[in-house]
DNA sequence: TTTGAATTTAAGCAAAACTTAAATCGGACT
DNA sequence: AGTCCGATTTAAGTTTTGCTTAAATTCAAA
């Protein structure tokens, strides 16, 4: 799955709580950490604005795509 | 609704229509019209992948996020 | 080893991404 | 004006899955 969810490092860097985040933007704590561990398969904009609002950046500081490496084994 | 689709001007930069598009990634024609058109309300992982991996972009090129005006009238 | 905060698992509901099929729009060209 | 044709949009229905609440688990600190 090519594309990754990099919300944890800008967690990190503001010394914030997954639980946190969750409260302020008005998330459960639950989905929160389903998606900052990776494990959800796509996100609703109600709630990337959320975060992008809460920690004041842009879509693309939470979300990353890897390039599938051609042909590796 | 503070997070925009900004794919428009990723095609539009490439001169490739919204319908080659969706045929090159496997997804409706339908599907890539309303998320063109900003209409829909999230996006799954897998067909972000796909846009991505098709325009060699990230998800930043195709999402953004606009913050709305404190006290606007 | 007990406590408490943070994170994860489980189970279910409701929202909306996505599909196919049909309609509409625009431009080019008679 | 009328026809053709590719691109986009609307309509209706299916199915995936985001998100919720509640309970379980983890783990560091006391």
């Amino acid at each position: 799955m090519p594309i990754t969810v990099t919300l944890d490092a800008m967690l990190a860097a503001r010394g914030m709580t997954g639980k946190e985040l969750a409260e302020r933007i008005g998330i459960s704590e639950t989905q929160l950490s389903l998606f900052r561990s990776g494990k959800v398969k796509g996100v609703r904009f109600s709630t990337l604005d959320r975060m992008c609002a809460e920690l004041g950046c842009k879509p693309g500081d939470l979300l990353d795509h890897v390039r599938k490496i051609e042909g590796g084994y």
